[in-house]
DNA sequence: TTCCCGATTGTA
DNA sequence: ACAATCGGGAAC
């Protein structure tokens, strides 16, 4: 049973993540299509100490309290861009982190965009996978899926949940012990740790 | 206006 | 193990 995009953007972070993994994110670019599997995700929900959102609206996290179906673009360390796909309802401030992708489509583009030609490291990392896709901004965040240059399809394969892999979260130093990370059982494709 | 810090990455 | 690098957001 595949669960369709406008239903899954409409779930809670914690429900939508580990489905998400084996959908698909695209892009059209000048030079051709970009598309990866997605691999790896986070869920980040407003009561969660470590999310973007936990403090309340401000212009920077308003996406993620948008209704799901939307980009939550934000930079960080000075240099990085990560990409979110915005789910649950509007007002409720939450989002999924896509944290690592398999490439599919467009590798050339992928590889001149990384600036490297090994397959793992197109994308095995949310600044890598921002990089991949081109993404050098924050003009994406607050746009609406499918109706931008992102797009996300359903997945070809369903991933069974067995293959389903929940983790602790990488990076934050608030709620490190909740499993709120979600990959696909021994892909070579995901990020490190 | 000042200050601290981060949902990371690449290199040592 | 650690530097690079700068916008967001709280505090002053």
């Amino acid at each position: 049973l595949k669960l369709e995009v406008d239903q899954l953007v409409k779930l809670p972070a914690l429900e939508a993540a580990p489905l998400l993994l084996g959908y698909k994110i695209a892009r059209w670019t000048p030079a051709g299509w970009i598309k990866l599997m997605i691999v790896e995700t986070e869920a980040y929900h407003q009561g969660d100490p470590a999310s973007h959102s936990f403090k309340g609206v401000t212009p920077r996290t308003a996406p993620m309290f948008e209704t799901g179906g939307r980009l939550y673009v934000y930079f960080t360390y000075g240099m990085h861009y990560c990409m979110n796909i915005v789910v649950g309802q509007k007002g409720v401030g939450e989002a999924v982190l896509l944290r690592a992708a398999q490439p599919l489509e467009g590798i050339s583009i992928m590889q001149r965009n990384r600036k490297t030609n090994d397959m793992r490291q197109l994308a095995n990392g949310p600044g890598i996978l921002a990089q991949a896709l081109g993404i050098k901004d924050t003009k994406l965040s607050g746009e609406i899926l499918n109706k931008s240059s992102i797009l996300l399809e359903e997945p070809s394969r369903r991933i069974k949940p067995e293959q389903i892999v929940a983790s602790p979260r990488i990076g934050i130093k608030h709620a490190i012990d909740v499993p709120w990370r979600f990959y696909i059982k021994d892909n070579p494709f995901i990020s490190r740790v």
